[in-house]
DNA sequence: TTTATTTCGGATAATTTTGTCTTTTTTGGT
DNA sequence: ACCAAAAAAGACAAAATTATCCGAAATAAA
């Protein structure tokens, strides 16, 4: 479903976002360990991220990544999906037609369309605060 | 979402149900034809998908692959992705927690639920059939 | 039985994704 | 100004997926 890219930065980005709200800065060791992820792997794709403005971060002595608190309650699924796979979530539906829309579906584009877009709607309304606080609640895990 | 495999797995039964349907066997050349597929690669599909009992192979001269008649209403959408796929298109949703449950979910386990379980049912409710008719119809299409 | 046709099976190659390592650049503290 | 810490950038490596090729086995027809 996500790719592998994906699903790290994701879960580094709780991870960040949970710290950056008690005001600490974290480095792609430190993520890559809570995480359970390949350091080098990560650090590539939180560049990806920063780049795309989803993570603000700070090089040099004392640096590291960071989410602004004013960032927080607007950062959705959606903004980190789309850094790192792009809109390829959304087109990677149905049997690779080139040209499959409403006027000329793929025998499956109708079957997943309520799917489809069950999918945007959850990506776009689900907000990064959502998914850390859940975390510090031991509503849900980050790895394991 | 459904890998190239996959997905030219589903188109190739497609054509090969409504070709079955007419009494007519067909070679993995005129499949790829068909379906604008490699056709070294979809043979090879085909094999999977024929030791899955999805469709029937009939090997020598004049042979090629056939799906029974009495099987034709039979066959899911859920039966061609299992074969190619396995069980991975379940698994693959969520963060790749090794374990991931109701009791020790990922961030976005509870988000993706009833995507997941929209699909499963779609997937199972999908009949061969249904595919093929509305190719048959011009409702949609295998290519391009 | 021979021949032509067709799938099967294994080896190999190309591409994409995932992952690592090393060097360069940036920056705060001394 | 210098040093140490940290991210950026690029080259490289491994693994997985996608794709090709070729000889072997099966089979219907002549």
């Amino acid at each position: 479903m996500f790719s592998k890219a994906c699903e790290y930065g994701i879960k580094a980005i709780i991870f960040i976002a949970i710290k950056s709200n008690e005001g600490i800065r974290v480095s792609p060791k430190e993520i890559a360990k809570e995480i359970d992820s390949p350091e080098a792997f990560t650090a590539k794709i939180l560049q990806a991220l920063a780049k795309n403005n989803v993570v603000n971060s700070i090089k040099g002595a004392y640096g590291g990544f960071e989410i602004a608190k004013s960032q927080l309650p607007l950062i959705k699924l959606a903004d980190i999906v789309d850094a790192i796979d792009g809109d390829s979530i959304y087109k990677g539906w149905g049997l690779g037609l080139k040209a499959c829309d409403e006027n000329h579906p793929c025998p499956v584009h109708d079957k997943f369309k309520s799917i489809r877009e069950g999918l945007r709607e959850m990506l776009e309304h689900t907000t990064l605060e959502e998914l850390a606080f859940n975390i510090k609640s031991g509503a849900s895990f980050l790895k394991v």
